[in-house]
DNA sequence: CTTATTGCAAAAGTTTTGCACTATA
DNA sequence: TATAGTGCAAAACTTTTGCAATAAG
């Protein structure tokens, strides 16, 4: 079992959580496909075939809970599809999504600028802030010029 | 008419379509309310009371047509609801979330530092921005030392 | 053993679409 | 008058839930 999965498994036992065979596919794939965008029923399509019996009910259960204790981060880009990615190790060096509004392409870029406002909050308004999430929405350069009936349809990968 | 809306026809007029007059009270709406997040719901029942005979179908083909035009944002918060805001003039006028994972508490702040960081991607990346969502996750003052077994469910908006 | 977890199917909820009718430019 | 736009109901989707059966710790 790898590194990963196992500090996810004690995550979830810390909890009281089994980590069943299900969760542990599913846990996999999201592991696997760490830089990807996937939906649930992407994962369910993907964690299907290492094990064919799980139903698409357990995948959402299971995106839900991983959610829950922020092991995987639940994304929107506006297309009526939640999209899940596991949670990066590496602390202080968040990514942000640039969603093009017309296409739906993604750009992702670093940034520790948030850092500074965290502090700022924290100590303003006494809140201990332990996550963020930050996305901005637009018009990609292919889409912005473009007359509207020449801009492709969108679509998210 | 007043003159927003006056500019709103025109826009649509250019596109070769009409302002008929369930576009136009789902426009007022829009202009009304140009500082909430409203789903298609909400303004389909606020549009009733104007225009009792609009079908929500109606509705929901406005608010893409508007889109479209870029005449409102179509967001998304994560819940399984679209939100429409009509597009603002004045650039600069954004507030971010911070949410409490305990209680679920929603606290709002102003800040600009965005502007120079969405800067900074129109330029290096020619991405036009037109909207961005930045929220942040932790603990109010008021529930940080709580158990974490007690939390409820997190609810946005 | 105990009870969390699962699969299935049905339900819930949002958004889209087909179609005959209407009304705008 | 031509044709874009509408209301209604049904369809299409995504996500959630109830429940009896199962299995993890």
């Amino acid at each position: 079992m790898n590194e990963k999965l196992h500090e996810i498994k004690k995550m979830l036992q810390e909890d009281g959580y089994k980590l069943t065979p299900q969760r542990e596919a599913t846990v996999r794939i999201l592991l696997e496909k760490d830089k990807e965008h996937l939906s649930a029923e992407d994962i369910y399509m993907l964690v299907k075939d290492k094990a064919p019996d799980i139903g698409l009910a357990t995948v959402y259960r299971t995106l839900e809970l991983l959610s829950e204790l922020r092991i995987v981060h639940k994304l929107n880009f506006g297309d009526g599809v939640a999209r899940y990615e596991i949670t990066s190790d590496d602390e202080g060096h968040h990514h942000h999504h640039i969603v093009c509004l017309e296409c739906g392409k993604l750009e992702e870029f670093e940034d520790d600028l948030l850092e500074e406002i965290e502090k700022r909050i924290e100590s303003t308004k006494n809140f201990q802030i332990v996550d963020h999430r930050l996305s901005f929405f637009g018009y990609c350069k292919d889409c912005k010029d473009k007359p509207k009936s020449e801009r492709p349809k969108m679509k998210i990968e």
